[in-house]
RNA sequence: GGCCCAGUGGCUCAGUUGGUUAGAGCGCCGCCCUGUCACGGCGGAGGUCGAGAGUUCGAGUCUCUUCUGGGUCGCCA
């Protein structure tokens, strides 16, 4: 039976009660965490958003029926307490903040009852995702989730305030857009009016933070949703929401100069961690050369070495093979795991096969200085040594290497080296390690399509001293003004200087092997406005959520969105998505789509 | 689209080389309990082992198919 809360007002979260309240009247209300009935003695924990607060009922001293009304509560009913804040008389309970004090109360009311829930709603659920994305409603109210989701609340508090301050508008965007092949695929939304056309929910708002540029807003801020019709992942959404900006009249040292500040502010203020700024700066060259990833781990080293000149005259096929086919060698020396079992070396060898890499090479350094290795048969002993001294291979050390073309090697081992540092549980989530990832590619050569692609977007300015080769049509060498910053292994942010003139931006086009045409029906509105005064500008943009699952140190982007979808992007709990009905598609223009029979 | 992992009471798991009636902890229900807070004591209910087919005298266990969830490669300009 639910009770009305008329002429009850809350004066307190539960855990925004203290010793400082003893002796106060109060009123909290929230969900019955545990009741622990010892007869004739009622222990009632109460939860919210804030923590726990104990109310106590004994036989003599509590009303009789206010005693049987909390001996009835059970979990998850949500009640309304009053009563005056106590010093315990019992033991005191020092593992919750409010574990010195209880309430006494005078009157209980129960607000709304509650089933027994599929699941218990407490801290470090073993419980399986499905269940909990069924019923998220009530895993949100698992305190650890309540944690992540008041973290991105702080988290884009601090944002909207520090850009303020820095003179930053937040300009809202739209969401009904225009669809376009390049880049990742579309959500398309039919219209009605236009029966047979379709609006693309943005994937970013790129161009428009563009255009308001142009417009002379010189400083752009939004928290946008965007939208990829994409495989998931473990920090990948369908849906997700980014930290968007674009600043007129800078280049590369002002953007990053100011993301750097807001990083430091944002680290500092959330999670009391020190920012060192400068953040390190790293070129796309060297963190591909050192760490076979643009988005390098720095908290632990392996560093992938280059041996291609020091086995390129050795007898084992498989790399000089990779060798004479333009590829490259290299290895990782995985420090004292020198007596790997085999099995484990398999596992790795099955981890690189994933890249496009045809195999592993190995040689175990032994303790006794012996090697035990897949190819020593292939080398003299001094082709062996001189390879071990370019690893600076010890004994106990494993040595692994990859041979083939460059892209495979990298992806190889850059895996691999990361998959070492878990097993080796090198990964600390207190550590934070940013770095700068800069001067990309501009461009990316794409077998599938036969002709380069841009590897950011077609709006990225080339650095100026690699104009020439643009004319050149070396494209494969030209680098962008592009950054991304990385964290701990993982992309947080990315942006780049966008091309302002427009000669430029007609050889980017044709490079592309776009037509007039072809980038006048996608992109004309952008190169119109660009003919009418356009000021130089860059800008940036971070996902949101994959930042926050950072700084809540946890293993999925789900953990920090409230209600996500699955691998397959259904949601769990809504069932979305869904078939519409007939009427609906017909005022669409649109057909109905059979349902597959199970 | 490919590969890998998981699915056994509400939840988390165990289940020997295939062998009677499938176990445990938590939760739930009943009774008891005046300082608990992972409360405690006694008693109890609850399972077509994700689904389907096959092998077998016999399948939770073996085989195939399929569904669901997770990880990942491709994909994500």
């Amino acid at each position: 039976m639910a009770e009305s809360m008329k002429g009850l007002k809350r004066t307190h979260r539960c855990g925004e009660l203290s010793a400082a309240n003893v002796g106060e009247k109060v009123t909290v209300m929230g969900w019955v965490q545990k009741n622990r009935n010892k007869g004739g003695l009622v222990f009632i924990d109460v939860r919210d958003r804030s923590g726990i607060i104990q109310v106590v009922c004994e036989e003599g001293k509590t009303d009789a029926d206010l005693l049987a009304r909390a001996a009835s509560l059970r979990s998850e009913y949500v009640v309304a307490i009053v009563g005056e804040v106590a010093r315990r008389s019992g033991a005191v309970n020092d593992k919750i903040a409010t574990g010195e004090i209880e309430v006494i109360p005078e009157e209980l009311r129960i607000l709304s009852e509650s089933l027994t829930p599929p699941f218990q709603i407490e801290e470090n659920s073993k419980t399986k995702e499905e269940v909990r994305l069924k019923y998220r409603y009530l895993d949100l109210r698992r305190p650890d989730l309540q944690r992540n989701l008041m973290m991105k609340s702080r988290v884009m508090t601090l944002t909207r305030q520090f850009f303020s301050e820095e003179g930053f508008l937040e300009i809202e965007t739209p969401m009904l857009g225009k669809t376009t092949p390049e880049g990742a695929r579309d959500y398309l939304v039919p219209s009605r009016i236009h029966p047979g056309c379709f609006y693309g929910l943005p994937q970013s708002p790129q161009l428009y933070k563009q255009l308001l540029m142009c417009s002379g807003f010189d400083r752009y801020i939004q928290i946008a949703r965007c939208f990829r019709d994409e495989d998931l992942r473990a920090d990948r959404q369908p849906e997700f929401t980014q930290i968007d900006m674009e600043l007129s009249f800078v280049d590369v040292d002002d953007v990053i100069d100011v993301n750097e500040r807001f990083l430091a502010k944002l680290f500092k203020e959330v999670l009391d961690v020190d920012v060192q700024l400068p953040i390190q700066r790293m070129t796309w060259q060297e963190a591909m050369d050192r760490f076979g990833s643009d988005k390098p781990d720095l908290r632990f080293g392996m560093e992938l070495q280059n041996v291609t000149d020091v086995v390129k005259d050795c007898g084992f096929g498989v790399f000089t093979g990779a060798i004479e086919n333009g590829g490259t060698v290299r290895g990782i020396n995985a420090r004292g795991q020198g007596a790997m079992p085999r099995k484990k070396i398999d596992k790795l060898t099955a981890l690189v096969k994933d890249y496009g890499a045809k195999g592993l090479a190995y040689a175990a350094l032994q303790e006794d200085g012996t090697v035990k290795s897949s190819f020593a048969k292939f080398m003299t002993d001094e082709q062996m040594q001189n390879l071990i001294k370019a690893m600076d291979g010890q004994p106990g050390d494993l040595l692994l290497f990859a041979a083939d073309k460059k892209k495979v090697v990298w992806d190889s081992l850059g895996a691999l080296r990361v998959e070492l540092a878990k097993q080796l549980d090198l990964l600390d989530k207190n550590e934070y390690r940013f770095v700068w990832i800069t001067e990309f590619p501009q461009f990316e050569w794409s077998d599938e399509q036969n002709r380069y692609l841009a590897m950011h977007h077609p709006f990225t300015m080339p650095m100026e001293e690699d104009l020439p080769l643009l004319d050149a049509g070396e494209l494969g060498k030209v680098r962008a003004k592009a950054y991304d910053i990385v964290l701990n292994g993982n992309e947080i942010g990315g942006g780049s200087v966008r091309i302002h003139q427009d000669d430029i931006q007609e050889k980017m086009f044709e490079a592309l092997g776009f037509t007039k045409e072809q980038a006048y029906s996608q992109f004309g509105f952008l190169m119109d406005a660009f003919k009418y005064g356009v000021p130089p500008h860059a800008g940036l943009a971070y996902g949101l959520d994959r930042l926050v699952m950072l700084m809540a140190k946890q293993d999925s982007i789900r953990d920090v969105i409230a209600f996500p979808k699955v691998k397959d992007a259904s949601c769990l709990m809504t069932e979305a998505p869904t078939h519409a009905d007939a009427k609906q598609l017909e005022e669409l223009g649109l057909q109905v789509v059979e349902e597959k029979e199970n």
